[in-house]
RNA sequence: GCCGGGAUAGCUCAGUCGGUAGAGCGACUGAUUCGUAAUCAGUAGGUCGCAGGUUCGAUUCCUGUUCUCGGCACCA
């Protein structure tokens, strides 16, 4: 039977036998066989390795391609499961796939792997690199592998196909060699020599068999890899210059905030740091009072009925702190929403009062799980720039349409604009009636249409009370961070009695809208910090102007060019210090300062300033008096 | 919370195969008045995270504990 070949550009060939992807390669030129990585069979990526059993149109993807680069990474992953196999008998494999910037392996294994080990399985790698393996392909009986496994004392893998794969479903070997194999769905380089040497193990940490805490644990080593060495450096530098901007790091070179031992997962702000969380805090507050939101303020704790009523106790409570006096039990606040509840009720509502929109700086406690913690960005005590919009049906999505765009506006004033917006779908513990689930989850969908924006949708990882658009941002070393959400919740009202009055004079329940734009100010912070490298606009930096005279004969007119400043409302500092100008500059271009204004005899006399900003080495000299009106454009 | 690493001067870090510690920067003092990224000299500064144990002696070895870092789980 004769196959037929369809080429990229159209053009056709008949095999007589099935052709592997190899000799397809090879009989276009030898050159082309050399770079090829995997094969494109009918639009799916086969080994090239593997007989092409029919009819089918192809495309060679050569190494330099990104669906190479997926393939090259997952072969590294296989590389490295057997160096530790080889290296450490006895240690089981488990999982092992590729990663946005290379793979990682999961492997069972009493003795804990070190980091000295990483460099002797990094070596062991190449050299099987070096040995250049054949990898091959087999279909194999699902009762076969299994039995193959559990003989080989791979437990862990075993169950893998026991409970994971159908009996049904082709399963498929990758053979490495003669005496090692994985099962793995492919494809893969046809040696292990197409890997090429573009690889290195970055670390190695604990992780959960299947994602489960109730299972067991299990080491994974983790690497990088690239199709060639100039993208491995490349990216090598990228991860050190973004370590230089860890918010952490920055905090203690410009002074903002510190945290201690006492006081776990909680930030004492310096004030330069607390100068930054002003400048945020001003410029929402604006947003709230653009936006129709009345600012108001809740206790810190209330009694732990109140905690129950919500729900928050059955499902957070070991999450929450809580204090006791003359005999009651309170509950330091997670959340605000229950607080805005009360002050909703406090009045009957007309339905002509609907949306109300309350807001607060709310402050929250909730007892983190103590490896959670991370600097500025995931802490036990925080404020949230939260709001609550009590409205209804009716009114949900021309609510969250126009959050949505605040929000974004929000985020591109403060120089973020590559944002991910996700909607997560009801959870596995959640309260309500499906019907209820489905109507809370569509408004979200329509008003998110509406917007026009592109979503990523999350099951099962929505609030207990109701599905929420996610707004996600990166920190500098490529990890996510949830900032804004905009929540629908219809459970709350219901469990604490909000109601309003309707056309009708019947009693209805409101939905509420829990939403925060920047989320917790103290990550949102964090990142602002890392996003800028410390380097923050003129409008939040915690000191926008340092005053610079070059002799003390000039401290008079430098105190004056201060004064003059700040009372124009500017954050400036006189540095009147006994030192060179070239010391004062260096040691304020470090701390990243937006404006040095540089004052000798000269400007005395002339009642100018020499300007300096942050990054520019060119000067510019102003008078005085036209400062003020300059700094503010 | 789980697995692994770490904690030495204000900061960054070195060091002690068990005999109570050192550098650079910073701070302080003095001199220097110097026009755009480090002026010179001197001085002070440490229960070597905390608590036990082993030892003649522990910052070093052991155990526990707290915090922290990386990973996972969690994240209303």
């Amino acid at each position: 039977m004769a196959i037929q070949i369809t080429f990229p550009d159209g053009n056709q060939k008949s095999f007589d036998a099935p052709p592997t992807g190899l000799a397809i390669a090879q009989g276009i030129s030898p050159g082309l066989a050399k770079k090829a990585a995997v094969i494109k069979v009918n639009g799916e990526l086969w080994d090239l390795t593997r007989p092409i059993d029919r009819d089918a149109t192809i495309a060679i993807v050569t190494r330099d391609k990104p669906e190479a680069l997926e393939v090259i990474r997952h072969d590294a992953a296989h590389v490295l499961a057997q160096a530790v196999q080889e290296l450490f008998p006895g240690t089981q494999i488990t999982f092992g796939p590729a990663t946005d910037t290379g793979f990682y392996y999961d492997f069972a294994r009493s003795e804990p792997f070190t980091e000295g080990d990483l460099e002797a399985i990094e070596n062991k790698m190449r050299e099987i690199v070096k040995r250049d393996l054949p990898i091959t392909r087999e279909v194999w009986a699902h009762d076969a592998a299994v039995k193959h496994f559990e003989q080989a004392g791979e437990t862990f893998k075993a169950e893998w196909i026991r409970d994971g794969i159908k009996a049904d479903e082709e399963l498929t070997i990758y053979k490495q060699g003669p005496n090692w194999l994985d099962m793995c769905l492919g494809p893969h380089l046809p040696s292990t020599g197409k890997l090429g040497t573009s690889f290195k193990l970055i670390r190695v940490g604990g992780v959960y068999w299947r994602g489960d805490a109730n299972n067991a644990q299990l080491q994974r080593i983790t690497g990088v890899c690239f199709a060639n060495d100039d993208d491995l450096k490349a990216y090598l530098r990228q991860v050190e210059e973004a370590e230089k901007r860890d918010h952490r790091k920055l905090a203690k070179q410009l002074d903002l905030f510190h945290q201690q031992e006492e006081a776990p997962g909680m930030v004492f702000w310096h004030p330069k740091g607390w100068a930054i969380w002003q400048a945020v805090e001003q410029y929402v507050r604006g947003v709230y009072r653009k936006s129709g939101y009345q600012e108001v303020r809740g206790p810190q704790i209330m009694d732990v009925s109140l905690w129950k009523k919500s729900g928050h106790w059955d499902n957070y409570k070991e999450n929450m702190f809580f204090t006791e006096s003359e005999k009651r039990t309170y509950a330091v606040k997670p959340m605000n929403c229950p607080g805005h509840v009360q002050i909703f009720n406090s009045t009957l509502h007309s339905y002509r009062d609907l949306p109300i929109r309350y807001a607060e700086f709310g402050g929250c406690h909730r007892n983190e799980p103590s490896g959670a913690l991370h600097g500025i960005m995931r802490v036990r005590a925080f404020t949230q720039d939260d709001g609550h919009i009590f409205c209804t049906e009716e009114q949900v999505e021309a609510e969250v349409t126009a959050f949505h765009r605040q929000a974004m506006q929000v985020y591109a004033d403060f120089g973020f604009t590559d944002l991910a917006v996700k909607l997560a779908l009801r959870p596995d513990k959640r309260l309500g009636t499906d019907e209820a689930w489905d109507k809370a989850e569509s408004a979200l969908r329509a008003a998110l249409r509406a917007a026009g924006v592109q979503w990523e949708e999350l099951p099962g990882e929505g609030a207990f009370y109701g599905p929420k658009i996610e707004y996600h941002l990166k920190d500098s070393i490529g990890r996510s961070w949830q900032v804004g959400t905009i929540q629908f919740d219809p459970m709350m009202p219901e469990r604490l009695d909000a109601e309003y009055v309707d056309e009708s004079s019947q009693r209805k329940r409101p939905i509420m809208l829990h939403r925060a734009i920047v989320g917790s100010m103290e990550r949102f912070i964090g990142i602002l910090i890392e996003h800028h490298a410390g380097a923050l606009p003129f409008w939040l930096s915690p000191v926008q102007v340092v005053v610079a005279p070059i002799v003390s004969d000039a401290d008079g007119y430098a105190q004056e060019v201060t004064d003059t400043l700040k009372d124009a409302g500017f954050r400036v500092e006189a540095d009147l210090r006994n030192e060179k100008i070239n010391y004062k500059i260096r040691e304020h271009a470090l701390q990243k300062i937006p404006v040095i204004a540089v004052v000798g005899r000269k400007e005395a006399e002339e009642k100018t300033v020499t300007l300096r900003y942050r990054g520019e080495e060119q000067q510019r000299t102003v008078t005085l008096a036209e400062l003020p009106a300059l700094l503010r454009a």
